[in-house]
This record gives C-alpha cells, sequence and structure tokens, in this order.
RNA sequence: GGAGGGAUGGCCGAGCGGUUGAAGGCGGCAGAUUCGAAAUCUGUUGUGCGGUGUUCCCGUACCGGGGGUUCGAAUCCCCCUCCCUCCGCCA
C-alpha cells in the first residue's frame, strides 16, 4: 500500500505512475478522495488530542478534589469531562470513517513504479533484457509435452480431469518422480549454493495474509477461498508462497544484525484462473493446482536493488544448470503486477508452441507488502549517534525458482528424441536413478 | 469434545481503579576504569499518530484483539484469538 500521506502530499506523482500502469478511471478517483480525507482526518486528530489532553487533566483534578474532600468541585468538574467526552465521541465516530475509507481506497492502489520500467500497455511492449541457449533445430516435428508425456506414461490428463475436472494434471511412475526430482534439485540448490533457508508453511491462510501482500482486497476473485472459516477467519488457499513467506515478519520490527532474511520453500498453489477462459487450456501451463519453489527476499530498502538482481540470476541459474533456452523481460507498466515496482519474468522456450513462455517471474515490491504488512527493520545505529535509528518498513521480494510444472513441460519438449524417448538433464539424473525416459 | 491456568516493553517478570509508559532483572547502547578486554560502576534504552517545534521538545494513544463500566482502566465486566496443563478422542 502506498502512504496515504504520502498520496495526499503527491497526488500528481501518483497520477503519473497510475497513467503509466494503464489504470482504470477509479483508481485516479480514489487519489483525490484520498487526498480529501486525509485533511480532514489531520483536523480530527489534532482535535481529538487537544480534547482528550482536556480530559486528562480533569481527572486528574478530579482525584485531588476527592481526596481533599472537595466533593461539589469533584462533581462540577465531572460534568465538564463529560461534556469532553460527549465530543471525543463525535469526533471518534467520524476518525473512524474516514480512516476506513482512506485505508480501504489506499488498500487498492496499485504500487509505484521504478523508472527503469518501460512504458506499454501489455505483454506485447516487455523489453528482452537478454537470451541464454540457442532453441535446438528438430529433425523432426517435436510434439507438445502433453503428447510426450502421454507415451510415456507419465502424465494423464484424461485421470486428473476426472477427478477434478478441466486445468489439473496427474503424474504416474517416473512423471511423479520428475516432479519430485524437480523440487530437490532446486532446494538443494538455493539452499545449498544461494545461502536461503529453507521453509515448509501452511497453504490455508487467515485474511489478513493476503491483505499484507496484495491478493486481497483487489484479486479476491484469484483465490480459492474455504467454505469453512479458519479459526474464526475467512480462509484462503494460498496462489503462491510469497503470501505466507512475505507475511513472516509480520507487525513486527527486524533489527538490523537480522538482516537481510533470505527463504525458500516449496509449496503447491491453488488459483482459480478466473478471467483466463480459454487460455492454455491443454495440458500444465494453466492449471488450478501447482508446485512451485519460490524465494523470498525480505531486506533493507537499501538492499532490495541488488537483492532483485541476484534473485533473477539465481531463478536463471535452475534454467542454465537444466539446459533450457530461455529469455529475460523487463515488464512495462501495463503488464506489471499489483504490488510490484519491477519485474523480471523468464521465459523458457517451448518447441510445440515455437515461442517463449513465462516460467518465473521475480519482483520487487519495495516497501509496498512491508507497509501492508507492517514489517519494519531498524537501521544500525550510526557511531556517535545517542538514539536509536528509527524504523522503517522493509523491502520485499518474491521469485519463482522455479515453477515446477512449467519445468517439466519444458523439459519434456525440449529433450523429446524422434522414438519419443525423453533425456534427462545431467543434473537431475542423481534424483532420478535414470538417463532417459523411453515410451512404454 | 470436557476442566482449569495464562497472554505486560528486545527477553524474563512485578503491578490488579488515580503522578504507572509501566518496578526489578537480563540484554542493547554510551561513558568511567583498562595498553586492550573481562569484571565493576554511572547513565541511557519502545512504537504509532498529531503539533505554526525540528539534532530536541510538547500532546495523545498503545500492557494479545474487540466492546463495555467509570470523571479516570494494564488493573473491573463481556466477547474473540492464541498458548500451556489435565481428561477424552484420533493418529
Amino acid at each position: 500500500m502506498l502512504d496515504p500521506r504520502f498520496v495526499a502530499a503527491e497526488p500528481d506523482l501518483v497520477k503519473q505512475h497510475l497513467t503509466r500502469r494503464h489504470a482504470g478511471d477509479d483508481a485516479f478517483a480514489s487519489v483525490d478522495r484520498i487526498v480529501a480525507l486525509t485533511g480532514r482526518r489531520t483536523e480530527l486528530v489534532t482535535e481529538q488530542g487537544d480534547l482528550r489532553a482536556e480530559r486528562n487533566r480533569l481527572s486528574k483534578e478530579i482525584g485531588g478534589l476527592f481526596k481533599q474532600g472537595k466533593r461539589d468541585e469533584a462533581e462540577a468538574a465531572k460534568a465538564q469531562v463529560q461534556e469532553v467526552n460527549a465530543r471525543v465521541g463525535v469526533i471518534e465516530q467520524e476518525l473512524a470513517l474516514v480512516e476506513g475509507e482512506q485505508r480501504d481506497l489506499a488498500m487498492r492502489l496499485p504500487n509505484l513504479l521504478d523508472d527503469a520500467v518501460p512504458e506499454g500497455a501489455s505483454d506485447e511492449d516487455n523489453i528482452e533484457v537478454s537470451r541464454w541457449g540457442t532453441p535446438r533445430t528438430f529433425d523432426f516435428t517435436p510434439e507438445a509435452h502433453v503428447e510426450v508425456g502421454d507415451k510415456l506414461g507419465i502424465l494423464d490428463m484424461a485421470k486428473a480431469a476426472e477427478l477434478s475436472g478441466a486445468r489439473f494434471s496427474l503424474l504416474k511412475g517416473y512423471g511423479a518422480r520428475l516432479e519430485r526430482a524437480l523440487i530437490n534439485f532446486f532446494l538443494d540448490l538455493h539452499t545449498g549454493e544461494h545461502g536461503y533457508t529453507e521453509l515448509q508453511v501452511p497453504v490455508i491462510v487467515q485474511k489478513h495474509v493476503p491483505f499484507g501482500t496484495g491478493q486481497l482486497p483487489k484479486f479476491s476473485d484469484d483465490m480459492f477461498k474455504l467454505e469453512q472459516p479458519l479459526n474464526g477467519s475467512p480462509a484462503y488457499l494460498i496462489p503462491t508462497a510469497e503470501v505466507p513467506v512475505t507475511n513472516l515478519h509480520r507487525e513486527s520490527i527486524l533489527e538490523d544484525g537480522e538482516m537481510n532474511r533470505k527463504y525458500v520453500t516449496f509449496t503447491p498453489c491453488f488459483r482459480s484462473e478466473a478471467g483466463s477462459a480459454g487460455k492454455d487450456v491443454r495440458g500444465l501451463m494453466r492449471v488450478h493446482q501447482f508446485h512451485k519453489v519460490e524465494l523470498v527476499q525480505i531486506t533493507r530498502p537499501e538492499d532490495s536493488e541488488a537483492a532483485h538482481e541476484e534473485m533473477v540470476g539465481q531463478a536463471e541459474k535452475c534454467l542454465q544448470l537444466l539446459g533450457l533456452p530461455y529469455r529475460k523481460m523487463l515488464l512495462c507498466g501495463g503488464d506489471i503486477g499489483f504490488g510490484a515496482r519491477k519485474c523480471y519474468d523468464l521465459e523458457v522456450w517451448v518447441p510445440s508452441q515455437d515461442r517463449y513462455r513465462e516460467i518465473s517471474s521475480i519482483s520487487n515490491c519495495g516497501d509496498f507488502q512491508g507497509r501492508r504488512m507492517n514489517t519494519r527493520c531498524r537501521p544500525a545505529q550510526a557511531p556517535g549517534e545517542k538514539k536509536k535509528a528509527k524504523p522503517v518498513f522493509v523491502h520485499t521480494l518474491n521469485g519463482s525458482a522455479l515453477a515446477v510444472g512449467r519445468t517439466m513441460l519444458a523439459l519434456l519438449e525440449n529433450y523429446q528424441q524422434a522414438d519419443g524417448s525423453v533425456e534427462i538433464p545431467e543434473v537431475l539424473r542423481p534424483y532420478m536413478g535414470v538417463d532417459v525416459l523411453r515410451p512404454q
């Protein structure tokens, strides 16, 4: 969330960013409304403080008067306090309304954009930063992963549909094992070489958690909501591990010595895919339930830029070790996510579609989520400074490294042979126990 | 599911209607001492909001969350959440 006071102070700047995002009219209207509400709030809070000071002064007096036995004077003062309280009550009511509306509006405004984010309305305007690897030239027509997997007997989309309908997958034998191999390979890489702490987290969370990361209140349709309340709260299946992991330090202040935090976790992810009807309906590309190994970093504000580049490199490392050709895209203002100030997508080569497709998205959210979650860190005390430095909101970053289902898709397609077999990349062989998968 | 006991500042822990934002201890920071360190002594040490104040000050709010009683609530009452112990149930 943006600081409402910042919105009130710099409405034109905020609107410039909304324009770059190609935001809707309602967002622009919200900015104007926040300016008005913030002004009113300041008036109310100031008056409330003065009145409370008056009440405290009188109450203290009353205590003294009673001790001195001056009952009449005490009663008079009581009446005076009651008048003050009546006025405080009115102010508090209005304040609650003003702050509630101000917060609701602010929660629906997207993050400001980094200067580096290019102009553009859709994914067609994203900028290609670099490419790695060369798409293989096939001396036969490469098949889509669904056919490849079917012939190997490791992927059964029909059975999945029988159980759960469209957009689900079912893996068998070496398919299930390949999924597990990828998960372990990614986790071992990030914990062993990239310095991340591995977590296992709940995948059902209470309402305040997706509020913290920004899925709520605006994108509730994208998540699966449980019918049964969870410990008294509405509950959701997580759409990404970003949601529980980024919220790990909500409502707390991290000392400088505890920074920066680097977490890696493997979770299932659940997405309703509302609004993507007809898109990528076949196979593993877009499903309601998939697995993902996710990197999350919680950093000092000054470190997030470097952390972002580091994370992209770590996700790229996964693709490089698997020998999958990819390109790195810098997302434009119209395509970037709600909470991100800057975002890279990695797109892997998909032979059957003859193009690159998203396999990882790595975002720097700046302090957008930190403010929503109230996660702060305290800068190191400068030598010679008497007082501790004021806490500041942390920066948060998240990125897939990688989405497991899409990685399997890419492997099956890029490593397929004319006879229908699929070669297993070197780095996965210890996890797989075989070098090649052959048709049954 | 049943019966109890808890939740206080970075941590431990007092307070149970009025100079209590909160004793005491630990930890942290600064100073003294030391060649340096340890030990010791002294001081200091929360966060948010607001202020025609800006290396500091003033006001206000915050003792799990919400509501209530009262002139005044960490303290009394109600509801909720979480944690602990015992019993039951399940694995």
